[in-house]
DNA sequence: TTTTTTATTAATCATTTGTTTAATTCAATT
DNA sequence: AATTGAATTAAACAAATGATTAATAAAAAA
């Protein structure tokens, strides 16, 4: 189903994603992923029609990606839900490390283009995921505290991404280096998943 | 000390910081704020310079109030660690309902251009002040679990801070419009401080 | 009032930017 | 080998953009 990409197409987006990433959709310019990307100027528009459409394409991409892979852990069967969470920590996490700029480059133009994102596949999964369900469970059975469940997933997300989102902060009080801050993002796989637990334990 | 701004420039800084929080600093073009805030295109570099000037000068200022209400509530000497949490949870939650777009904003533009933080009143003050003293006396006499203060702020911070970044996908998720999604985050200045209680206690 | 300084304006400049055109090269098909 | 269609290129266009200029209006100082 999904469309083949040329050699060519496969530049092109690569160094546009990277580029967009990095400083946004508008401080990011067709010159740039020309050049970024080793072609002539007029192949953008050849092959993706405009800046826009290619930035649309990168954007649902990026996003089916990620959240294919996020449901993938949230609605696995044999995993109880301690187990997701602490699974969603980790993969979450280290997705993060591999590229750190997303959260905010999505949040953000997000922000700028909220209809963007009407497309998407539908975010209503994650409510309606196992992972919800079984938590829902455990408050039946009196073994959680009861939260709403878009806080109880909201609260997990905020926990992971945040961090990274404020990382030039976190590393200027703290004066680390990439290394350490991702050591210090290392370590919240394991923590997280002991803030939630306690967090939502009566 | 602070300098004292005439009538025009501050229609200007008006104008440009809700252009700016709304599109950001690229997407926001000279004259979109010159006709906003109905004053010459040629005002805008006679008061301020140049856009970036103007950007950096509206940048520092929110930064410096953000920071000081904070600080403000961080340092209390007469408040209990839990009534801290409560109060911080309180302010900056109705902080960022008036000001949603301000979060998203800042941590854009800072990755865009770290530097442009470096020159900001320390931050370092957040790591040194009353709050996470408190929060360390208690480990000490016990009453804590042990966490690295590092952690116990961003945490803070990211259970606040986060679900407004994403209010486009809550919103989207659970089909909410703006007065909703405010009350969600209304609900969340009382549970945020019961959820770090927990994860903080043994 | 006259002079001087400050504030405001319309017009313009020099770049930059997204996009298109028309010509050329390359690859596959006949 | 000739032909056809796709891929690539250099050049150019039109609009937008940040900034400046030079002239004028308003306010303050003399």
């Amino acid at each position: 189903m999904k469309k083949e990409y040329s050699k060519t197409e496969i530049k092109i987006k690569t160094a546009a994603k990277s580029l967009f990433l990095k400083k946004g959709y508008s401080a990011t310019t067709t010159r740039e992923i020309a050049k970024k990307s080793d072609i002539n100027l007029a192949l953008l528009n050849y092959y993706f029609t405009s800046k826009w459409k290619l930035f649309e394409i990168i954007m649902f991409e990026t996003l089916f990606d990620f959240l294919s892979k996020m449901v993938e852990v949230y609605n696995d069967e044999k995993t109880s839900l301690e187990d997701k969470i602490k699974l969603t920590c980790e993969k979450y996490i280290d997705m993060t490390i591999a590229e750190p700029l997303l959260p905010t480059f999505v949040l953000n133009e997000l922000k700028n283009n909220p209809t963007s994102f009407l497309k998407m596949p539908s975010t209503k999964m994650i409510m309606k995921s196992r992972l919800v369900a079984q938590y829902q469970e455990g408050v039946k059975k009196g073994i959680y505290a009861k939260i709403e469940p878009i806080h109880f997933v909201t609260n997990i997300m905020s926990l992971i991404v945040f961090p990274f989102m404020c990382s030039p902060i976190l590393m200027k009080m703290e004066k680390l280096n990439t290394e350490e801050f991702n050591n210090l993002m290392h370590e919240r796989k394991k923590s997280i998943p002991k803030w939630i637990i306690k967090m939502i334990k009566k």
